[in-house]
DNA sequence: TAATCTATACGAAACCATTCGTATTTAAGA
DNA sequence: TCTTAAATACGAATGGTTTCGTATAGATTA
């Protein structure tokens, strides 16, 4: 089992261009997040180091610079962040926290369509 | 537009037994919150002080005690943390957070045909 | 009245995430 | 070689949350 797998912020917003981009370095992971947000460079460093630490990322040398590869699914984060919300805000109901979600967003036709066939799938899979 | 209503996790855990219980004293909570863990009552306190400071909560002085009523609904707060979580877990997409929810939970029969309705309804509002 | 109880106020410690300044190391260029 | 540049290491400040100890004010009781 994962154990509780909870990125803070920062560190998220670092997975995300590791999970898209693949493995990178400072410079470049920086290079990105600097785009967003003022931020200077060795707090990208330092984020990133942190993260090392944590096995969120691996870090290896190539010649003189390190590369950092995510070592945690993007996957598995996001079912992290359902189930903290899910305990926490809906007092441990999915379906709750799956019709809060459906009734303030507006759905085109054709998500609406991808939607009914995922839920079928569920019931062929239930059966 | 709600400024991102976003509590901690401690507010959060008071604010889910005012919503359900009404008004509490200081006393009231930390009772409740005490079952759960150990805490300190000046810990309660503080942290309800706090919240009435944020308005999160109001405080009114009922003889001797204070009285506390949550000032946020359930509602705006789970969607800020419904916000929250799609624009930083799933790049933005909402459809995205259903469909990881409904995947990794067994829904039972029920539940899918809720979902089923929920739908049907979601559609004819589109129409 | 004095001691006790109840509720609140206040301040500060501990912890964590974020941020950056400065130092160090190593390689490249003049 | 000496200087500059690039990358990392390190330490520390900041800000916010959580936590609690202690102090205070007002009422109750012995």
């Amino acid at each position: 089992m994962s154990t509780k797998l909870k990125p803070t912020e920062s560190e998220l917003e670092i997975l995300q261009i590791l999970w898209r981009e693949g493995s990178l370095t400072v410079k470049d992971v920086h290079k990105i997040v600097s785009q967003k947000r003022d931020i200077g460079y060795t707090t990208s460093l330092k984020i990133m180091q942190i993260m090392a630490d944590k096995k969120l990322c691996s870090r290896e040398l190539n010649g003189k610079t390190h590369v950092y590869t995510a070592l945690v699914q993007e996957e598995d984060v996001q079912n992290g962040f359902i189930d903290n919300i899910i305990k926490q805000v809906f007092q441990g109901s999915a379906m709750e926290l799956v019709m809060q979600t459906l009734g303030n967003y507006k759905a085109n036709k054709s998500e609406i369509a991808d939607l009914k066939s995922f839920i079928s799938k569920m019931e062929n899979e239930n059966k």
